[in-house]
DNA sequence: GTGCCATACTTAACGCAGTTAGGTTAATGT
DNA sequence: ACATTAACCTAACTGCGTTAAGTATGGCAC
C-alpha cells in the first residue's frame, strides 16, 4: 500500500511543479507566448511527458486559472471575515476584486478576457463561469446581502446587484488597466455615500 | 496616369475582399479557428498573397476590427442626431453600445478582450484605445456632455463619466454574454430615475 | 534470483500554423 | 523588341499541439 502512496505523492508533486513552472511562464510571457514545448523545456521534461497529467493545453490553463481565482475567493473571504462594518467590506472587497485583476493581468486575462473556445475547447469545460468565477460573486453577492440587511444598500435582488458590481469591477479593471485616467483607489471623500 | 489608378482601384479591391472573407471566417469560426491559410483558401489566393496587402496577422485582424469599430461609431452618431431628448440619446447609446457587443461577439472580443500583444504585436500598433475604440468613448462623452449641459446629469467631468459608463457597459456586455441572468433591454419602468 | 507487468517517460512523427526567400508570369513604359 | 516592375506563386523554415509506438525501471509473485 505504501508504494502507491509515494508514488501517487511523487506523481502529484510533479503535477504541481508543471502547474507552477506553467503558471511562471504564463503570467511572464502572456497567453500568446505560451507554449506546451516552453514549459516542457522549463521543467526539463519532453513535451509529452505534460500529457501524462494534463489532457491538453485547455486544460492546463484552466487547471492554473482555476487555482488563481481560489487565491482571490480566499482573499475576499479574509476581508469579509475582518470586516466590521458590511459598506467597508463591499468597497473592500470590490477594490480587492479590481487590483487582483490588475496585479494578476494574465491569469485574469485567461479567465475572464479569453473567448471560451481557447480555454474550454472540448465541450462541458467552461471553468470560467461555473466554477471559481461564480464564487466570486457569490463572495460579493454575500457582501451585498449583508449591507442590505444592516439597511445601508437599498434591498433588491442580492444576486442581480452582485452581478451588476461585477459588470461595473471588470469593465473598470479594463479601463484602469489600460491607459485611461481611471483611477483605482480608496474612496475619494468629496461626496457622501450613494444611493 | 489612368494605370495607375486602375491598379490602386484593382488593388484596393482585392484588399477589401480579403477583408471582407476574413470577417465571415472570422465572425463565423472565431478567433482562435482563424487562419490565413484558410483565409487564402477561401479567397483562392496563395497564403503568402496576403502579405502583399497586410504586414501580418495582427496587422489584417486590426484593419478589421478598426472598420467594424467604425460602424459602431456611425450608428452612435446616427442615434445622436436623431434623438431629440438628451437622457433618451444617452440610454439609447448605451443599449446601442452592448447591443452591438452582443452582436458582433467576434469583433468585440478581438478589439476589447483579446490580450494586446495578440492584436498589438507589434510595438506602436495598438489599435483598440488609440483608435476607433476610443472615438466610441468620444461619443459617449459627448451624450454625457449633453446631459450634464441640460441640466439631467450632475455636473462633473464628461470624459470621466463617459469612462465609467463604458467601463460598465464594457462589464455588462461580459455578464450579458455570459450564462448570467442579467438581461439587456429598454429601462424598466419600476424605478424613477436616479442621480 | 528470475520472469512478469505496470508505470514513467521518451523519440519520432503528423498536420497545421505564420512567415520568408526566391522564382515565374504578364502587363507596362521605352 | 527589350527592360522593368508589379502581382502572384512554390517551396521551405520554424514552431506549434498532439498522438503512436517504443524503451527503461522498479516493484511483485514465484
Amino acid at each position: 500500500m505504501s508504494v502507491q502512496e509515494r508514488r501517487a505523492r511523487e506523481r502529484a508533486k510533479l503535477r504541481s511543479e508543471i502547474l507552477s513552472a506553467a503558471r511562471e511562464l504564463f503570467v511572464r510571457d502572456g497567453y500568446e507566448n505560451f507554449s506546451m514545448r516552453k514549459l516542457a523545456e522549463k521543467i526539463e521534461y519532453s513535451p509529452t511527458t505534460i500529457y501524462l497529467y494534463f489532457s491538453d493545453k485547455a486544460d492546463l490553463l484552466s487547471q492554473l486559472c482555476e487555482d488563481s481565482f481560489a487565491k482571490l475567493v480566499q482573499q475576499l473571504e479574509t476581508i469579509a471575515s475582518l470586516t466590521t462594518d458590511s459598506v467597508d467590506g463591499l468597497r473592500a472587497s470590490m477594490l480587492a476584486y479590481v487590483e487582483f485583476g490588475l496585479k494578476n493581468p494574465s491569469n485574469y486575462q485567461a479567465i475572464f478576457m479569453l473567448p471560451d473556445a481557447m480555454l474550454a475547447a472540448k465541450p462541458g469545460r467552461r471553468l470560467a463561469p461555473e466554477g471559481a468565477g461564480m464564487r466570486v460573486v457569490d463572495c460579493l453577492g454575500r457582501a451585498v446581502q449583508d449591507c442590505m440587511r444592516k439597511g445601508k444598500l437599498r434591498k433588491a435582488d442580492a444576486e442581480g446587484t452582485a452581478q451588476a458590481i461585477w459588470a461595473a469591477l471588470h469593465g473598470i479593471h479594463f479601463v484602469a488597466g489600460g491607459t485611461s485616467g481611471v483611477s483605482v483607489g480608496p474612496p475619494r471623500s468629496t461626496s457622501g455615500p450613494s444611493r
